[in-house]
DNA sequence: CGCGCAATATTCAACGTTGACTGCACGCGA
DNA sequence: TCGCGTGCAGTCAACGTTGAATATTGCGCG
C-alpha cells in the first residue's frame, strides 16, 4: 500500500502532509491519491494495527490533525506488500481498451480521425514528459522517479504507433465499420 | 460504458448472458466483469432510464432472470459515452508504478532481481497472447480484437525492455538501493 | 487596515468493485 | 434411481474511490 509506505518514510505525519507529499511526486498522474483515498486507508491501516496514532493536536480551531506512525506489524506488511507488487505481474487496466472493443459501432472516417487524433496526444503527452524530465532539477535526489516518467513516455509512444497502424487499417477496411455495406 | 454496449449489441439479454457474452470476449483481462459489477450497473442504468426492463421471467423455482434493452436515451448515452473514451486520452494507472516508487526500500540485489524477473513475465504474457492470437481462430468475425492483444503485447515488450535497462542501472549503482552506504 | 484568496485539514455521502455465497436444474455414471 | 458435478442466475456485505463541502488561518496587496 502506498499510503504505508510514505508514512513509513515521512513519520510521524499527518493525513495532509502524506497528501502534500505524494502531490509533490506528482502521484496523482499514477495512483490514486485524493483526499478521502488517503484518510480512509489510514483510517483502515490504523484499525488493522499497522499504524498507531501518535498524537492528535489541534492548532487554533482548526480541524484537530491526527498524526500517525508504523508500528513493527506495519513495517512487516509493508516489506510484504513490497515484494508481493515487485514479483507478480499482473496486466494493468487500460480504459481505453473497452471503448476500443466498440469500434465497429463507429463510422469508418470518424474511427481512424479518433485513432489519428489520439496517436496525437500520447506523443504529446510523452514530449511533455520529456521536457518535464529535462527541466525539473531534482532527479539527482530520486533519479528513479525519471525512469518512471520513461516508462510512461515509452508506453505512450508505441501505443501512438499502434493508433496510426491501426487507422491504417481501418481506412483500408481491413476491419470494419458502423457504415459497412453488410454484404455477408 | 462496457455494459450498456453489450447490452445494446445483443438486446434483449439478462444479466447472465452479458456475464457469458463479455467472458466469451476474454473480458475479464481487460475490464471489471466481476458479476457483482454488471448486475449493479444494470441496475444502474435502468434507474437512468438508459435500459428497460423488458421481462422478468422464471424457469423453475430459479431466481427470476430481467431481461433489458437499450432505451433510446440509452441509445444516445451510449454514442456520447463512446465518443468522449475515443476522443479524451488519459493515462492508464499502472499498479506497479507505486510500488517501484519505493525502488530506494529494495535491497540492490533484490531490485535487480526482481525487474529481470519482472521482465521475463512481460516477456512470457507477451509470447502467450501471440501465441493464442495465432491459434484461436475467429478474429476474421472480429478482427479488431486481434489488435486489441497486439495493443497489449506491444505494451509489454517495451516494459520488459525498459525493465532490463532500470535493472542494469540499479547495478551499477545509478540509481540508490536500501543497503548503500550513507556517504551523502 | 481590511479584503479576498490560497493554504490547511478533514469529513461525508454517493458511487463503484469484488467475489464468495445461495439454490435450483439437468445430465451422467454407478 | 441415487448422488454429484456443472451450468444457470443473481444477491450481498465489505471494501475502495471520489470530489465537493466545510471551516479556519495567514498572507499579500491596494
Amino acid at each position: 500500500m502506498l499510503i504505508l509506505g510514505v508514512v513509513r518514510i515521512f513519520q510521524p505525519v499527518h493525513g495532509y502532509d502524506v497528501r502534500r507529499e505524494l502531490l509533490s511526486w506528482h502521484a496523482d498522474e499514477w495512483a490514486n491519491v485524493a483526499p478521502g483515498s488517503i484518510y480512509h486507508a489510514l483510517k483502515k491501516l490504523a484499525d488493522e494495527g499497522l499504524l498507531r496514532e501518535v498524537t492528535t493536536e489541534q492548532v487554533g480551531a482548526r480541524p484537530a490533525r491526527t498524526t500517525y506512525e508504523v508500528t513493527p506489524k506495519g513495517e512487516a506488511e509493508f516489506q510484504d506488500l513490497l515484494r508481493r507488487q515487485w514479483w507478480e505481474y499482473r496486466p494493468p487496466l487500460d480504459p481505453f481498451v473497452p471503448a476500443f472493443a466498440f469500434l465497429p459501432a463507429l463510422p469508418r472516417r470518424e474511427g481512424v480521425a479518433a485513432l489519428r487524433h489520439r496517436a496525437q496526444q500520447l506523443r504529446l503527452f510523452a514530449d511533455g514528459a520529456e521536457v518535464r524530465m529535462d527541466s525539473d532539477i531534482d532527479w539527482e535526489h530520486a533519479p528513479h522517479v525519471a525512469e518512471m516518467f520513461r516508462l510512461g513516455m515509452a508506453h505512450a509512444r508505441v501505443e501512438a504507433d499502434w493508433c496510426e497502424a491501426v487507422a491504417q487499417r481501418l481506412e483500408k477496411g481491413e476491419l470494419h465499420a458502423a457504415d459497412d455495406k453488410t454484404d455477408h
